[in-house]
DNA sequence: GCCTGCCTTGCAACCGGTTGCAAGTGTGTG
DNA sequence: CACACACTTGCAACCGGTTGCAAGGCAGGC
């Protein structure tokens, strides 16, 4: 149905690699040849196949955009900008779920299959074995939202965790909040275990001041509320630290179904900023991660390795900020 | 680097067409051949390529998954329902993000050139232009949250969102409430027209009632927010429909920014029930779209028409549902 | 006018698989 | 034991492009 390159080659009266050559940029054709090739791709309507080329050439444009996290409102933030940001360098996401799956091999293969250029892995809580086994195939891999740590197993752009958590933990103690706790999301996703390590560190001997921590299920509502109602009914902390925005408005949500106030009874400030943290009936005080600039650095990062880049591995750390709301006290 | 058909034919001692129909349902081959392959396939790693197989067979399995809304969190879970009913039968989701999108042959070409088996459109605000330009290439088509009418240019699935405005409109008359308004997304969408339409056939004729209407710039929070600000100003009516959840929470900060109480006040109805709504410190009174429902439609359809089903477009629709929460006062 | 060298073009092989066709194998039947 | 038939397998062409190579065309220099 789609015209090829061989109806386009005989209508005008060409061979194919002359029409194949007027569609590769940087290729020896003549202009007299660029314009009858042209005008018979015009009438014709034709559009050359990516995906064959892509068997010649070993690039397919196709980059796998990968996430298990489909809950979060940030995700859709992440996503709209990756799509945007990887359709103007003319790469197209591949989009996969890994909402369930425990098994990296079985992704690997998804993407495999497809041949991606690259695969842009954009999660906190995926364990690096996925980024690691993308990366076994030979195939670039940036990790965003990932773990910023010295060597890493693949490109990582994101913020620092352990600097996140410090940063929270200082807003705690300037503004004379003594008993202190921290709400993580699941155990087991380092993102949550820095931003704890930051914050107790921070914390730990300071005079007067006594610290606690748990995990919540997930980065969730249901799992923040779950997780505060459980620690108001065993005398909870002061102020709250939460591992992410949702956690903390679940965490709200708790505290006023309990009849407290915030930031009167319990102090909280979550991390994100997503869109709706700043919406008036939110109003949450937070720390901003720049997502926006990693998911552009990210990109970057991906276009550099699929131009050719052979650097080892390292993590791009970009600065969190303070967004003062209304869930912490004012400074003392 | 990765091992090919080639490759493992050589290693198993076999023709290249014994290897490719091992991998092939319903092709004839032999246990004994069956088992030779397998192991070669397997000590080398071997895993068919989709793309060249596309080139023969004319099947890419990959298919448009396009959406012009990436602010709207209900869209994060159509995005999760339908990258895993996608995945769960063997299609691949190519991501097409149309927010800025106003040329619908630049999308069009996006998508031939990667010659994508179907296209699924899931938006609501989405010219109608787009879906038609997709099926014009000859490639199934089907357009969740599209508008529900009698013949429609492309398979549809949705709800009847003149009905959905018809239900909203009766829970106001039960309530008592007499000064009634409609809060709509962006003026050219067909799903706020819709709705408009609904609501207001149910509610004109009543007497002592009075309607009123205006729309805000798009299907967010800000606009919500914006639009009723400007209601609150000019002499706002005792309830309002709202045509969107987001646009809902807008309304609902606006209004509580002034010092008023909803339902008190102001009683405020919105149409999604994204999960949100259900968050206990917004717990907004909303008609439920069966996303869940809509998305599994979709998709069968889809899979039928890419099993070469050949039935004229056609509207499926689903019943929308009244979720009582805190935002609309009780049945008087 | 002839030679040199560059630019343009077509030929043909190839990318990784699929599939119609015919040859080969094995089984069951008379 | 011969024959028919079904099943299995390999050959080779093809899917839609790309690209190395060599031949042809042309301009410039001597």
């Amino acid at each position: 149905m789609a015209a090829t390159l061989k109806d386009v080659a005989a209508r005008a009266g060409v061979s194919t690699s002359a029409v194949s050559r007027t569609f590769t940029v940087g290729a020896s054709v003549s202009a007299r040849m660029r314009h009858k090739v042209e005008t018979a791709a015009r009438e014709l309507g034709y559009r050359p196949n990516a995906l064959a080329s892509s068997l010649t050439t070993g690039r397919t444009k196709l980059v796998g955009l990968v996430s298990d996290n489909f809950r979060n409102p940030i995700f859709l933030e992440v996503f709209d900008l990756f799509t945007r940001a990887l359709q103007d360098i003319g790469l197209r996401p591949l989009l996969v779920n890994l909402s369930q799956e425990t098994d990296p091999q079985h992704s690997v293969r998804m993407l495999t299959q497809y041949s991606v250029d690259g695969v842009v892995v954009a999660a906190a809580t995926l364990p690096p074995a996925f980024a690691e086994a993308f990366r076994d195939t030979g195939v670039p891999v940036v990790h965003a939202f990932g773990r910023s740590v010295g060597a890493p197993p693949v490109h990582v752009v994101g913020i620092n965790n352990i600097a996140g958590g410090r940063m929270a933990a200082q807003t705690r103690v300037a503004r004379g909040y003594r008993r202190i706790g921290f709400l993580g999301g699941p155990e087991g996703a380092t993102s949550t275990q820095d931003r704890l390590a930051g914050f107790e560190a921070k914390l730990t001997g300071r005079p007067g001041v006594t610290f606690s921590h748990s995990c919540a299920a997930a980065y969730s509502f249901d799992a923040g509320r779950d997780e505060m109602l459980r620690l108001l009914d065993q005398g909870p902390a002061e102020a709250y630290f939460c591992g992410d925005d949702v956690l903390s408005i679940g965490a709200l949500s708790a505290i006023r179904a309990r009849g407290l106030s915030v930031p009167g009874d319990i102090g909280i400030i979550g991390l994100n900023d997503m869109e709706m943290a700043g919406w008036q009936n939110i109003n949450l005080t937070t720390i901003r991660q720049p997502i926006a600039q990693i998911v552009e650095a990210s990109v970057a990062v991906m276009q550099a390795m699929l131009a050719g880049a052979e650097t080892a591995p390292e993590a791009r750390v970009f600065e969190c900020e303070i967004i003062e709301r209304g869930t912490l006290r004012a400074l003392t």
